[in-house]
DNA sequence: CGGTCGCGGAGAAACGTATCTTCTGCGACC
DNA sequence: GGTCGCAGAAGATACGTTTCTCCGCGACCG
C-alpha cells in the first residue's frame, strides 16, 4: 500500500515529461502485479495463459520496453561480447586491414547475434575507462601478446576470455587457433614436390605466436632436410616495407626458388619483385602465401595461398566463450539442466583447452610448375592438442 | 546505523563467494561514506585533495572496478553507440564486404573511442530480442532503406539515429552522404573531356539512395545532353551478377564507348569483359568505377576510381551523434554551460540536418585517353543542403 | 471433516551506483 | 555574543528490473 501509493505519487509528479513506460505503468494498466508483468513477459512463472497474452497485448499497448541496464544489473549478464583487435601500427586498430582479421570479426559477429548476444568493438589500445565503462560477459581476443595486462586483468576480475591465437603467457578461458606447424610443413612439402630445391621465407619481425610458430616450423623443417634458411623479415604491419623485404629476398646471391609469404599482401609483392628481376612464376619462382583474399585467382599467374579458414575460427572462438558465459553461469545453481555443462574451468590447473582449427592450402599455377591447372585440396582434419 | 547494519550482515553472507568489491567496501575500508568515495572518484562534490586521493588509492588497492550496469542505470548513460549495417543477400550482413563498410566502420570506431564511448555492431536485420536487451545512447544507421521500422522505432523511443546516406522516408536525428549527383556529373564531365561519346552506366536494382542518386544523375545527365541512355542493372550484393552485367553491357549493340560502374567490383568485372570482347582500354573503352580498394591501382591498366572517403563519413557520422547526444542530456539541465549544445532538434519541423561530404576522383589510366599520367584531383569543396 | 497440495499471484528485497538533501562544526562578520 | 555561511561529509532515495518468499484458496485425499 505504502509503497504503491508513494510509486504513483511518484509516476504522476515525473510525468511531467513523457517517458518511456515501465513495467510498473503495464502491472498498473493490466491489473496485475510486477512480479505477474515479468513472469508473463520473461515466459517464467506459474501463470495461466489467458493472463499471460493479457500482460503481453497490454505490454505492446504501451510500447514497453524493458531497461536493458536495470536488467543487466539485476542479472549480472549483459548479453555483451567484447572484440578486441590487437594494434598494428599508428592507427587505434588495424580491424579489417588484413581480410583475415575482417572475415573471422564478421562470422564472429554473426555467430554471437545468433546466441543473442551483441559483440562490441574494443581496440586493446583504448582507453581503460572506456574498458571499465561496459558491462561485458566475456571477450574476445585476437592474437594476444605475450603477458597482456589486458587479459590478465579480465582474466582475474571473472571475465572469461576465449583467444584467437594460442596466448603466450597470459590465463585464458579457452583458445583457438590453426596448427601452424601443420600448415607450414604442408606447403613446404608441397613446394618441394613441385621442385623447388632452395625454399624462401618471407616472415615478420613481431612476436605473436602465429609469426613465431610459422618462422620456427620453416626453421626446424630446414634443420632437418639440410637446407639453408633463406628469409627476410619485416615489421608486418608496415606494408611498404613487405615490398622492400620481398626485394631483398630475391635480390640475395643464395635465391630461393620457390618462396612462402606469412602475410596477405606478400603474393603482390613478391609477383612485383619477381617480375623486376625477370624471374618467371612458376617457371623460375614458385610462390605460395597466407592470405584470405580472392585476388590471387586473378592474378597473372594465380597464387596458390594457405586460408586459415578465419570464419570456422571466429565462428568457433564465440561459440566458446559463450558456451564458457553460460556454463560458468549454470555452475552455481548445482546443475539445474542446462545445456551447456561447465566444460571450461575458469580456475583450477593445467593449462587451458586449446583447439586447433585446420588451414585450407588453394594450389593455383604459381606452385605448379608442370599441370597449372587449378585444384583445391581437400581440409586437412583438425589436429587435437 | 540500521542500513550500515544491515549491509554489513549482507556481505558478510554474501561473500562466501570472492565477489568484486563494490563502492560500499571502497567506503568502509577508507573510513567514510559512499557519497565521498562517489565524489572522489568521479572528480565532484567538494573535497579536499587528501581525501580524494586517499580514497582513489584505497579503490586502488580493492581493486575496485565500478559497475558499468548500475551506473547505466543510474545515469541513463551507456556509452555505447549501434552500428547498423544494412543487410544484402542472405548473410547477416555484409559487413566489410566491400571496402566502403569497412573503412567506415573502422574510422567510426576509431571516432566513438576517441570520445569514450564503443560501438556495438548490430545488423538491421537481427533478432528484435537482442536490440531491446541493450542499452543504446544513439545508433549510427549506414543506408536506411526507405521507411525503415527500426530507424522509426528507435528514434520514436528517443534514441538518437544518426545516418550515413540521406534517408528516405525515416525520421533521422541528422545524416551524412556524399554529393553522389555532383560526383557523377564530374565523371560524366571527366569522361567526356576525355573523348567519350557514349558513356554507359553499370547501376543496381536496390532502392537504397545511393544507387537511386546516382542513376538519376546519369539519367538526368543523358536528357541534357541528348544521349540515349545505355545502363545495366542487377543485385549488387551478388557477385557473379555484377560480371554478368558487364558483359551484357558491352555486349549491347549500342555499346558505350566508356562505362562508370557503381560498384566496388565493377572495375575487374568490367575489364575482365572488355578483355573477352577485344577492347582495348582506355583506346577503345574508357573505365571508372566507384571503389575503395586500391588494387585498381595496380591492374592493368590502372583503373579510375570514385573514392566516397569513407573515414571522413564515419568520422562524421559519429561526431554528429554524439553531439546530439550529449547536447540531448544538456538540454534538460537547462543549459548548465555544457560544451555541446543542443544544435539538432530531435523533434521538430523541417527536415533532419544533413551533411554534404566532397568525393574525389582519382585519375588514373583507365579513363585518359592522351596522357596516361596518375594524375589525382584535389578534393572538392563540400556542399551545402 | 481436517489437513495438505498445488495453482495463481502479490510483496518486497536486492542489484550498485549517482545525486539530492540534510547535518554538523567552526570561523567570521555585524 | 549571536548568526550567517560554508566546507566537509553522511543519509536516503531512485534508477527498473528479477526473483525469493510467502499467502489465499479451492480441491483432493485419507
Amino acid at each position: 500500500m505504502t509503497a504503491a501509493a508513494n510509486q504513483n505519487g511518484r509516476r504522476a509528479i515525473a510525468s511531467r515529461r513523457l517517458e518511456r513506460a515501465g513495467i510498473r505503468d503495464v502491472a498498473a494498466a493490466a491489473g496485475v502485479s510486477i512480479t505477474t508483468v515479468s513472469d508473463a513477459l520473461n515466459g517464467k512463472g506459474r501463470l495461466p495463459d489467458e493472463t499471460r497474452s493479457r500482460v503481453r497485448e497490454v505490454a505492446e499497448r504501451l510500447g514497453y520496453r524493458p531497461s536493458a541496464a536495470a536488467r543487466t544489473l539485476r542479472t549480472g549478464r549483459s548479453g555483451l561480447i567484447g572484440l578486441t583487435v590487437t594494434t598494428y601500427g599508428e592507427e587505434p586498430f588495424t580491424f579489417t586491414e588484413f581480410a583475415y582479421f575482417a572475415e573471422m570479426a564478421r562470422a564472429a559477429t554473426s555467430a554471437a547475434l545468433g546466441r543473442g548476444y551483441a559483440l562490441v568493438v574494443l581496440p586493446a589500445s583504448s582507453r581503460h575507462d572506456v574498458w571499465s565503462n561496459i558491462a561485458l560477459d566475456g571477450t574476445v581476443v585476437i592474437d594476444p601478446p605475450d603477458q597482456d595486462p589486458l587479459v590478465t586483468e579480465l582474466y582475474r576480475s571473472g571475465v572469461p576470455v576465449v583467444s584467437d591465437g594460442k596466448p603466450g603467457n597470459c590465463p585464458v578461458t579457452a583458445w583457438v587457433d590453426n596448427d601452424h606447424e601443420a600448415a607450414v610443413l604442408n606447403i613446404l612439402e608441397h613446394l618441394s614436390e613441385a621442385g623447388a630445391r632452395r625454399i624462401g621465407l618471407l616472415t615478420g619481425t613481431s612476436t605473436d605466436t602465429y609469426t613465431r610458430l610459422s618462422t620456427e616450423a620453416y626453421l626446424g623443417w630446414c634443420a632437418r632436410v639440410g637446407q639453408e634458411p633463406v628469409y627476410e623479415a619485416y615489421p608486418a604491419h608496415d606494408p611498404a616495407a613487405g615490398a622492400v623485404a620481398a626485394d631483398r629476398l630475391l635480390a640475395r646471391p643464395d635465391r630461393p626458388d620457390a618462396v612462402y609469404g606469412l602475410f596477405d599482401p606478400n603474393g603482390t609483392d613478391l609477383l612485383a619483385a619477381a617480375r623486376r628481376y625477370g624471374l618467371r612464376v612458376p617457371d623460375d619462382l614458385l610462390l605460395v602465401c597466407c592470405s584470405e583474399s580472392d585476388v590471387y585467382a586473378n592474378t597473372e599467374p594465380p597464387i596458390t595461398t594457405l586460408s586459415l579458414k578465419p570464419r570456422r575460427i571466429g565462428t568457433t572462438v564465440v561459440n566458446l566463450l559463450i558456451d564458457a558465459i553460460e556454463g560458468v553461469e549454470a555452475g552455481s545453481p548445482a546443475g539445474t539442466g542446462r545445456l551447456f555443462p561447465p566444460r571450461y574451468r575458469t580456475a583450477g590447473t593445467g593449462p587451458p583447452p586449446g583447439t586447433l582449427m585446420p588451414t585450407e592450402l588453394i594450389v593455383r599455377a604459381s606452385s605448379q610448375r608442370r599441370s597449372p591447372r587449378t585444384t583445391v585440396s581437400p581440409p586437412r582434419p583438425p589436429g587435437e592438442v
